[in-house]
Order: structure tokens, then C-alpha cells, then sequence
RNA sequence: GCGGACGUGGCGGAACUGGCAGACGCACCGGCUUUAGGAGCCGGCGCCGAAAGGCGUGGGGGUUCGAAUCCCCCCGUCCGCACCA
């Protein structure tokens, strides 16, 4: 063993030996107190980029850490092995995705360990493992079972790229397929939904109880969207503007039923199913064109273009009546109203409303406010606070007033009643390719659609496929595949060929973790209720909405089916998102060809040199640029450490006399500030700070050692080793070495240590004396002075009295014992 | 447009609850090691000023004995969401 740092020796030894020992995995009837530390399912792509090293070098840190606390950490891993990369790879070089898949598991495997990541690898799944695929599948029946789960036709976003239907989460906001670019466009298709709308108040509620990063819940409040108003019934007129009672009223939704009096149109979407009805017959041709023109454009695309509004909507020519006024009203389609939101037709009140009140303007309607705005207000349409006017029995009443009095009234009627709406839309699961977990469904022409048994489970995909470079699903032209007997009679039938999303695999993953064994169900309920919710969950913003939303609603849904414990309502307690790694000032990632690789780091300074490097350089949180990263100086760092702490080495502390010394107190002191302060850092992620601490300590304890005066040789040992073991978490080969050669064992196992509150404060502190705010003295004073002793001292300052100019002080402000201000 | 985060030396950042602004690191400068250093150790390092001292946390105002921190207005950067009835 050579008595220099060797980070490639020592790293490759100390990775063997936590896998040999089993030192992170824990049994599921472990004594120590549980705590489940999880970072998010990684999709294998190949060897770890800098994003994963940040992601599971945090992770790893808090699994270290606890466990040094003495918690039985849970500290699992597995991967989200399906999607499209590899089927994608798989249509251009013609190597099965299975093969690959697997290549890149292992390349990540491998990866996750050189950086020194320690996992319970006993525990691990991969979503395409056929262990992993029927409990999907059976808790996708479970769900068809208990009706959270349906086939429907729907407009659906279609990537013409993946040769696949995407979730509207997937699309992003300027039409556009989050994954290959192209641009979405819009169909009707038969398609497999979760029924995630079932959830909506609650995945709204229980955002409050989650020590989440406000940023993230309020994503996702915003995108469950809800909202309070009214629906009631616009009847349509005859040519005379009465209201004709042989038809059906026209529903509308609105969240300003207050307003109704203001109403001076109302506007269809153009793919209501009324429209034929409605639309006269001189107007036929023109709702038809307007229509078609519509059609074939995305719905993001809709909301988003700025084009005047004359274009954007036609006249159907028919007329409806306002029920708060009894007047007839003209009624429109246009672009901007979409038949998925409300009820697909809205009243349009332009004096509340500016998209309605510059409709109104291109389409010659009226414009009545009915909410008085502030004499200087000098807008268009009004939407802010006002009393009530133009609105006969609503007159003088506040918004929210209005609101509740004009719902009771249509409710009174019998015109309508108050509502709420989400925004949040049922998970469309179904896409059209073959990398993916098979939908258990078959279709029998006699008995129609049938699950499969769960006794069938799982349907595996096949391997003897082709794959086409349209990029269509192998599954559709594979006979094998295809061709069953259907469950219910015995018949032929075939199967669904359309897979699941693998936002579906990642939603119940953290479950399987806890009891990977299982063989009668996904998880036990047993092993679920101890370890989850996971205590600490890591990962990157970006799956703020996706993953996230999923995950809570397979969990709530689990537990309601008693598959999960039923108090178990969330999956994740707490959330910490790190930040993203960029390079040149752009997002690194493998698309944009800017990626750093982690290797040619680790070969040249080592694991704990690029971990404690991601640790320096930013709080975890934030965004970090490549270009500031400190590599070398956390080597040199960590080289430093060595030399002090390596036996026989130059700096250590057998080489000094045994005799104590004051610098015994003060550096013993100085030991326990740092076990407060680095126990402090690491419990609230301030982990930039923790390694400023590490290093600050390091010096000066390069200093006393090279003291005459220096502490004697076991108080300096005794402070080595207490760094040693807060360092563990951060640098754990080093730590894991030194200690093994200093103290024999191993550092990782030891307890943490606990500072002694009464050597946190000294003796005496250093008083600040200020006049009027200014520092103008410091003063060594005890830590029990009082008031009066300390007026005093600050008044005896020779540099004070220079600044009171003889006078006495006007006011004194005394903050013992840190502080006396002087105010002349 | 709406929502959020943020703005501190040459650079990344620190200052947790209103009380020493600039910890720690990088870069730079100097010294030591008989000095081959891209090694090691020690020291310096916000700006102006010879000094005393003054000025300094995006800009402007305010609260306070005291503000990087709290409040108001403005400017700028980044990130979400975006004609949702």
C-alpha cells in the first residue's frame, strides 16, 4: 500500500468491498428505525452522464449518512427500461432493444458504482423484466376492474415522429412531441385511458401536507386546474328570439355566472356535436369551411396563435336566449373554444372579458359591463373586483357575491346549478409501439373486449420480431402474438397490440422496491407500510408534473383498492429537486452533443474528487454551469486530508510529543463545532457549505500541526478521525481507507458522532461595538457579561470614544453578549 | 400576459432567525522549500485613498438604533404556464 493518495486504488477496493459485504442492504425485518431514500428510476441510455453523478452522489450522501445515525436506510435501484431510444436504435442498426436494454443497464450499473453509490442491489428491477411486466399488467387489470380504467375514442396528439399518440403532458408548448421534435398533430383515435380525473381534488389537497419545493406543488396545482362556476342551459330561439322548449338547451360552463347579465354571445367549439343542428341553413357553407380549417389543427396550436379574431370565428346564424335577460343572442364557433374543456360552449361576456370583448368588436356584438370598474380604470374589458351593475337583482354585490347569489338563482330556476372543473384530463396510456409493457386485453369477436386472467400474466413480448423503419409496431403483424383464444368463451381472438406509456412503470416502482420477493401481489402490503412513503426522494425538475402526478395517483388508487396500505395516500413525504448541469450555457445533454463524460474524471482524480466537486460548487438546488466546477481543487483537497491523516505520513500526529498544550481545549473545541455544524448542513441539503466546512477545518488543523505550541499527538488523532467521519457521506473511499489504516474497521458502519453542546460556545466572544451601526471596536468579552458591564466596556473603548466626539451616547441598544451600539 | 426563482469581489458562492458583508474554493500576487515545477507549505487579495477614513450586496425610495436580509416602485436574468371559458 503506497503511502500516497491513489484514489484509483483505494476506490476500486472499497466499491468491491461494499458489494461483497452487503453493507447496504437491508432485510425488511431490520431493527433499526426505517428510512427510504430513493432517486429517481433512471432511464438506461449507457454509462452515467454528469446529471446522473449529481443525482445519485446527493442520494448516496443521505444513505451514508443515515445510516451512520443509525437508520436501517432502504437505498434501492432499478430502471425505466422501456421507451422509444432503444426501439429506435433497434429500427436503425436492427439489434433487438432487449439486447441493448440490457448492455446499458449494466453499463449503468457499473457506472452508479464507480462514482461510489451504494444500493441494495438485491432489490433491483428493470421494467422490461417479465417479474416486473405482470405486476404492470395486473395492477392495470385491477384498475380495469374497478373501472379506472377505459377505452374511448378521443382526439389524441399524434407524433408523426414516433409513429405513436402522446399524453398532452408529453406535448410541449409549442406543438411540438417532447421527445423527437416533430411536430404533433391532432386524430381521433380508440385509445386506453387511466382515470386519473377520479383524483383530482384530492392529488389537489394533499399537495399541502408534502414537504415538497413550493415550486413543484404549485406546477402541479396549476395543472390540475380547478375551478368553480356555474353550468346551466342557454335555450335556443325561434325566429321570433323566444325561447323555443321543444330543444334541448345549449350547456354552457363559466366561472363568472356573475356576469350573465353582461352576456351578448355565446360561441360553440366547432366540433360540438350540435353545431349541424344548430347552424342555419344560409350559414351552412361557411360553418362548414370554418369547420375543416379547424380540424386538422392541434389543439396547442389553437390557443396559442395571436391571429385577429375575425378570422377565428363564424356565425352559425342561429340565436340563443340569455336566461338572466331574456334576450336573444347571436352564437358562434370559433377556434379558441375546445370541445375537451367545460361543456365546449361558453357565454361570452366582452365587458369582463378581454378575449370577448375583442370578439365582440370584430363580430359588431354588444358590450355591456355589468362590473363597475374604478373611476381611473381606462381598459377595455374589466376583470378585476367592483360591485355588481346592469344586473337587476345582482346590483351592488361584490364578485364574490355575485357569484354565489347568481348560482343560487339558476339553481332556483331550474337552469342550472354551481360546478367545478379540473383542467386535469384523464392519462391516455396506450401508444403504438412495440418497446413497451403489452396491454393485457384481448378482443373476441363473440365476447368483445376481454382482460386477460391474472393467472395468464404476464404477456411477455415476443422476440422473434422485425422491425420496420416506418417505426410501426412489430406487435401488429407478429401472428404469433396476435392470435389467442379469448378467456370468456374459448374462441380465437387477438390481442391488444398497443403498449403502455412508461410513465406507467415509473408509477409504481418505489412500491416493488419494498418487497422486490413478492410473488402473490406487486408488493406486500406489510413491507409497503414500513418503508413507504419514501423519506427522502430525489430527482430533477423536470418530472415535476409527469412522474410525479402519476406516481401519487397509482398510489392513492393502489391504496383504495387495498393492494397498498390504506393510509398510504402519497408516495414521496419529501422532495428535493436538483438542479440541472449545463455546458456553454445550454442544457447538456445527448442530443445536444455537449455531454462531459464522468469516466475521463474518474480515471484521472477519482470518485470522491468529482462527488465532492458536484457537492462544492452550488447548492444542490440551482442550475450549475461545467465550467465551474473545481475537479482539481477538491483533489488537491482530498490529497490534503490524506497527507494529514495517513499513518506514518508527514503531516500526522505521531510525529509530535506527547505533551498537552491550550491548543488541546481550543482545538477540541473546534472538533465539536464541526460534528454541530456539518450534522447541520447535511440535515438541511447545505451541502456546498458542508464541504467549505470540511476544508476549513482541514486548515486549520495544518496549522496546529505545524505549531510549536500544537496540541498533543491524540487530541490532534481525535480531531483527524472526527473529520474522517463526517467527511464518510461526501468522500466515502477516503474516509473508508484512512480509518480502516488509523483505527481498523470501517468508518461507514461507526455511529455518528454527537457534539457536546457545552463546547460549542467558548469562554469568551468577541463584542461588537458599534456607533450608529458602524463597527468601531472589537472587544474580547465573557460570554455572561451583562448589559451594564458591556455598555460599559464599549463606552471604555479608546477607538469608540473617537467617534462620540466627548458626547455622551444618545441611545444604547445592548445585545448581549455580540453587540453594543452606541446611537449619538 | 400569469406564476416562480434569483441579482453580493475578476469567477462560483457564504452570511440559517434584521446585528462583524465577502466564509470556502477558483483565478491572481508574494514569500519559503539551495527554487525543474502545472508539486508542497505559509501569506495577501471588494473599490477609492499615502493615511485617517470613505464607499460598497442590480437601481430608487421606505421601516429600523441597525437592512444583502423586511416593505414599496423600477431594471435585468433564468425557469414554468400560457386565449381553460
Amino acid at each position: 500500500m503506497s503511502d500516497l493518495y491513489d484514489p484509483q486504488s483505494i476506490e476500486a477496493r472499497w466499491q468491491q468491498y461494499w458489494r461483497d459485504e452487503g453493507t447496504y442492504e437491508v432485510d425488511n425485518d431490520d431493527p433499526r428505525p426505517p428510512f427510504y431514500v430513493l432517486s429517481m428510476y433512471p432511464y438506461p441510455s449507457g454509462p452515467a452522464h454528469m446529471g446522473h453523478v449529481r443525482n445519485y452522489t446527493m442520494g448516496d450522501l443521505l444513505v451514508r449518512y443515515r445510516t451512520m445515525r443509525g437508520d436501517g436506510v432502504l437505498s434501492p435501484i432499478g430502471f425505466d427500461s422501456f421507451g422509444l431510444p432503444a426501439e429506435n436504435a433497434a429500427i436503425q442498426t436492427g439489434t433487438h432493444p432487449r439486447i441493448n436494454t440490457d448492455a446499458n443497464i449494466e453499463a449503468l450499473s457499473a457506472s452508479l458504482r464507480r462514482i461510489g453509490a451504494v444500493y441494495d442491489w438485491r432489490r433491483m428491477v428493470s421494467s422490461h423484466d417479465p417479474g416486473y411486466i405482470r405486476w404492470t399488467q395486473w395492477i392495470f387489470l385491477r384498475f380495469y376492474e374497478a373501472g379506472l380504467v377505459y377505452r374511448g375514442e378521443a382526439p389524441v396528439n399524434w407524433c408523426p415522429g414516433c409513429q405513436t399518440v402522446l399524453a398532452n403532458e408529453q406535448v410541449l408548448p409549442d406543438g411540438t412531441c417532447e421527445r423527437s421534435g416533430d411536430l404533433v398533430d391532432r386524430r381521433n383515435m380508440e385509445q386506453w385511458f387511466y382515470r386519473i380525473t377520479t383524483y383530482a381534488q384530492e392529488l389537489l389537497d394533499d399537495l399541502d401536507d408534502l414537504d415538497w419545493p413550493e415550486k413543484v406543488k404549485i406546477m402541479q396545482r396549476h395543472w390540475i386546474g380547478r375551478s368553480e362556476g356555474a353550468e346551466f342551459g342557454l335555450p335556443i330561439a325561434d325566429a321570433d328570439g323566444m325561447a323555443r322548449t321543444d330543444v334541448e338547451p345549449l350547456g354552457v360552463y363559466t366561472t363568472r355566472p356573475d356576469t350573465g347579465f353582461g352576456m351578448t354571445f355565446a360561441v360553440l367549439s366547432p366540433e360540438h356535436p350540435r353545431v349541424d343542428e344548430l347552424t342555419t341553413d344560409d350559414r351552412r357553407g361557411v360553418v362548414e369551411a370554418f369547420r375543416s380549417s379547424v380540424a386538422g389543427r392541434s389543439e396547442i396550436d389553437r390557443l396559442s396563435t395571436g391571429g385577429s379574431l375575425d378570422k377565428r370565428g363564424v356565425a352559425t346564424g342561429a340565436r340563443v336566449v340569455n336566461p338572466f335577460t331574456g334576450e336573444a343572442i347571436p352564437l358562434f364557433l370559433a377556434d379558441y373554444v375546445l370541445m375537451t374543456y367545460g361543456t365546449g360552449a361558453i357565454m361570452a361576456v366582452p365587458g369582463q372579458d378581454q378575449r370577448d370583448w375583442d370578439f365582440a368588436l370584430a363580430h359588431g356584438c354588444d358590450i355591456v359591463r355589468t362590473v363597475q370598474p374604478p373611476p381611473d380604470f381606462d381598459g377595455e374589458a374589466y376583470v378585476g373586483e367592483g360591485p355588481a351593475i346592469n344586473s337587476a337583482f345582482l346590483d351592488g354585490l361584490g364578485v364574490a357575491d355575485a357569484k354565489a347569489a347568481a348560482i343560487a338563482w339558476l339553481e332556483a330556476e331550474g337552469l342550472g346549478r354551481g360546478t367545478v372543473k379540473y383542467r386535469l384530463r384523464d392519462w391516455l396510456l396506450s401508444r403504438q409501439r412495440y418497446w413497451g409493457c403489452p396491454i393485457p386485453v384481448v378482443y373476441c369477436d363473440d365476447c368483445g373486449e376481454q382482460p386477460v386472467p391474472l393467472d395468464d400474466l404476464p404477456v411477455d413480448l415476443p422476440n422473434d420480431v422485425e422491425f420496420m423503419p416506418t417505426g410501426r409496431s412489430p406487435l401488429m403483424t407478429h401472428e404469433g402474438f396476435l392470435n389467442t383464444t379469448c378467456p370468456n368463451c374459448g374462441g380465437g381472438a387477438r390481442r391488444e397490440t398497443d403498449t403502455m406509456d412508461t410513465f406507467v412503470d415509473s408509477s409504481w416502482y418505489f412500491l416493488r422496491f419494498a418487497d422486490p420477493w413478492s410473488d402473490g401481489a406487486p408488493f406486500t402490503a406489510g413491507a409497503a407500510d414500513r418503508w413507504l412513503p419514501v423519506d427522502q426522494y430525489i430527482g430533477g425538475v423536470e418530472h415535476a408534473i409527469l412522474h410525479l402526478m402519476y406516481a401519487r395517483f397509482f398510489t392513492k388508487a393502489l391504496a383504495d383498492l387495498g393492494v397498498a396500505p390504506p393510509g398510504l395516500r402519497e408516495p414521496f413525504r419529501r422532495l428535493f429537486t436538483q438542479g440541472m448541469i449545463r455546458l456553454g450555457g445550454t442544457k447538456m445533454s445527448k442530443s445536444k452533443g455537449n455531454l462531459v463524460a464522468p469516466e475521463e474524471i474518474l480515471d484521472r482524480q477519482g470518485a470522491d474528487a468529482l462527488r465532492l466537486a458536484h457537492l462544492q460548487v452550488k447548492p444542490p438546488q440551482e442550475d450549475v454551469d461545467w465550467e465551474d466546477f473545481g475537479i482539481d481543487g477538491c483533489a488537491k483537497f482530498l490529497a490534503r486530508v490524506w497527507r494529514l491523516a495517513v499513518p506514518g505520513g508527514p503531516l500526522t500526529a505521531d510525529a509530535r510529543t506527547g505533551v498537552s498544550t491550550d491548543a488541546d481545549e481550543v482545538i477540541d473545541r473546534e472538533t465539536h463545532r464541526l460534528v454541530a455544524r456539518i450534522t447541520d448542513e447535511y440535515d438541511r441539503w447545505s451541502y456546498n457549505t458542508a464541504v467549505a466546512g470540511f476544508m476549513e477545518f482541514t486548515n486549520t488543523l495544518y496549522r496546529w500541526v505545524q505549531a510549536d505550541d500544537g496540541p498533543h499527538g491524540p487530541t490532534l488523532d481525535s480531531a483527524v478521525d472526527t473529520l474522517l467521519m463526517v467527511m464518510a457521506p461526501a468522500a466515502p473511499h477516503l474516509c473508508a481507507e484512512l480509518w480502516e489504516r488509523r483505527r481498523g474497521g470501517h468508518v461507514h458502519t461507526v455511529a455518528w458522532p454527537v457534539a457536546d453542546p457545552d463546547k460549542l460556545v467558548d469562554d469568551t466572544v468577541t463584542m461588537i461595538v458599534q456607533v450608529n451601526g458602524r463597527v468601531r471596536d472589537r472587544i474580547e468579552v465573557p460570554v455572561d457579561i451583562d448589559a451594564a458591564t458591556a455598555e460599559a466596556a464599549a463606552l471604555a473603548s479608546v477607538r469608540v470614544q473617537g467617534f462620540l466626539a466627548g458626547d455622551p451616547p444618545r441611545k444604547v441598544i445592548v445585545r448581549t453578549p455580540g453587540l453594543v451600539n452606541l446611537v449619538v
